[in-house]
DNA sequence: CGGAGTCTGTGACCAAGTCACCAAGGATCA
DNA sequence: TGATCCTTGGTGACTTGGTCACAGACTCCG
């Protein structure tokens, strides 16, 4: 494996030559379509995944059928959050779903657990991402109960667009992200075009004016 | 140390002989009186809390000024959010405030980090910890979302309720409780009394219908 | 007794979620 | 080429919840 995958972890580069070659020894790289259910409900987690291409949506399904999107997992991060459940044997209320084809590092748990035991730095790069996802939470519980609907949809748009600001995506689908109704984003959306900042066509947003988006954002203080 | 306080933590009790030494020799009882703040945002966490007796509520200190109340640690639970801050070296976002007396055991850092080295078993104890408050927080997020503030309320009362059932709590408390405002609270309780369910006196409630707040929590499914 | 501070009640108003229904765009298939 | 169906988006009426302003009422003390 030349040009290991490890370096592309920031975290990581710090290991010991024998660390290395366990990690590397007791992993493999894995692939998966667009779409497809990487972890669910129900299902013990057997891996640790490193995404290295492409991204992952988690979401907690709800007792009440909704879906409740919780956090996306972008390439050069874990999907840590189911190595508590892992090492605990414990099961997990959410899912993870491949919004793109995806390319992963998949740590079986005898190898993680070895390494957590046997690493500092390993401990250090675990850890570290452990804090990362649960202060997102805490950020995102935050914005849930205190923030505007409209700051949140402004944000979010300027987050998930292209780079030609191009947002492909349904009014439907924001509304999961946001854990909000279709109806409240197809209103917010009507004022936004009101105020020249998007044109809409169907399954898709284009951002005209990211800087009045920006500046909505900015003024109320969110958490990007 | 007589009759250890380690057998008070379930997860501890399979420890091997000399880890249970190590942890004994490596930590110690603290106290602290009602109302202390245990822990606090942009302080880095030294030590792993394991509540002994009392409860500790921990609430992020929101950028608006107003706080959330994320969850409640009681005896026989541990803090153990804050020691993957802690392990990581990253500040954490929420504090910690003591409703009771409590006393509980620190464990310092480096105890820990050796501890999670050596003890298949202790990494069992801390990582199961972390599942449950993680999916705690998914819970969490599910109620707020979708849960109506009627049912959240009445949920809490019987949670919060002492056994003559009593809740010992401010309009404006019970508010942050449930990320909501007092008003909510003092509507929602006055429809409580209308059904008569609840009895009021200034800072406290008294439950006088159990079975009626149980059988609308219960009627909307919510996760107590 | 007389403030000062805290707790609760209330009305008016706005933001957001729910419900019901309709219309337009795209796909499929006889 | 239509007929049909499904998905997406638009809209109005209504309910719930959050915000603001203000008024009583209780409690603690000096």
């Amino acid at each position: 494996m030349p040009d290991t995958w490890i370096d592309t972890f920031p975290g990581l580069t710090r290991l010991p030559a024998d660390i290395r070659a366990e990690l590397e020894a007791g992993s493999q790289i894995v692939t998966a379509p667009a779409g497809a259910q990487i972890f669910a409900p129900g299902q013990t987690a057997d891996n640790l995944l490193l995404l290295l291409d492409g991204t992952v949506k988690v979401q907690q399904k709800s007792d009440t059928g909704r879906d409740v999107f919780l956090y996306r997992v972008h390439a050069g991060e874990s999907c840590v959050l189911t190595t508590a459940c892992m090492l605990a044997f414990e099961d997990y209320a959410a899912e993870g779903i491949s919004e793109t084809d995806v390319r992963a590092v998949a740590i079986p748990r005898k190898t993680f657990d070895s390494l957590v035991g046997k690493s500092p730095v390993f401990r250090e790069f675990v850890f570290t991402a452990y804090s990362r996802r649960i202060t997102d939470l805490f950020t995102l519980i935050d914005d849930i109960v205190f923030q505007r609907m409209d700051v949140r949809l402004a944000a979010r748009l300027l987050e998930l667009a292209d780079d030609r600001g191009v947002v492909h995506a349904t009014h439907a689908a924001l509304g999961t992200e946001l854990g909000t109704a279709r109806e409240v984003i197809s209103r917010t959306l009507s004022e936004f075009h009101r105020r020249g900042w998007v044109e809409q066509s169907r399954g898709e947003v284009h951002l005209t004016g990211k800087e009045g988006l920006a500046r909505l954002v900015k003024s109320a203080g969110a958490h990007v």
